[in-house]
DNA sequence: CGGAATCCTGACAGATACTG
DNA sequence: CAGTATCTGTCAGGATTCCG
């Protein structure tokens, strides 16, 4: 474990809370994550399905994936009504709200950068 | 245009715009891209191996890699020194700066939820 | 309806070796 | 020092099928 890589001080980050901080953003900052925490936020309590009509492209191993992660991480709820046929319910609680909070500061900036940035790549790859 | 989005069922996000953000976020929310942002930030002008240091666990070749990935989108700029032995120095960009705020509030999301997210996710599996 | 189980593939990460 | 090149294994994720 204790490799410790000679450390000069300066700029390095505290190795434990970096560990964390990322593992948590890996797990909860994927492209389907953030689009189902968007859906929800907008569209409050929703079924299996309606999320994945909702979800442009997703399929229905990812759905599932992915609602249980967020569901493990707290991030949403998920409510099974005994009746036939079977209707499961996901919403959002209150740590999902205020994930997606967050990330709209991200969100916000990809849409407001979103042509800097293909300028940026059409210059780069025009230099070669 | 009006391209109005006809939402068919509720909840739906308009395609173009999902589409071209998730893209810019998939390639920017990963986790060496935020990483480097985050000790760019703090460090301000870094070279190759400071980078390498700085960033733990990182391989030179994905230090490479999200290098440049990032000096495409524009996030940061690449200046080469003439001199021997080459000297290479990587900034951010002002574009890669703002990227770097919009995430800190993901950043700060993140570890001051690590404890909720551990519990619930303990609690989760306690469950079966 | 809301999944679980299975199979399959291509993209990508790690290790290694070489270079201007 | 700051990369490039190659090879290889892993694994995310799509398609498909079946089940309570």
């Amino acid at each position: 474990m204790s490799v410790q890589f000679q450390a000069p001080d300066d700029v390095t980050i505290d190795p434990r809370i970096e560990q964390l901080v990322t593992d948590v953003i890996g797990r909860v900052a994927d492209k389907w994550t953030m689009l189902l925490l968007e859906v929800l936020e907008q569209g409050g309590t929703l079924r299996f399905t309606e999320l994945g009509r909702a979800v442009d492209g997703i399929s229905q191993k990812m759905l599932t994936q992915t609602l249980r992660q967020m569901e493990r991480d707290g991030l949403v709820s998920r409510t099974v009504h005994p009746v036939v046929p079977p209707k499961v319910e996901y919403r959002l609680t209150d740590l999902g709200l205020s994930l997606s909070a967050a990330f709209c500061g991200v969100w916000n900036w990809a849409a407001t950068h979103l042509d800097r940035i293909e300028a940026a790549r059409a210059a780069f790859d025009a230099r070669g």
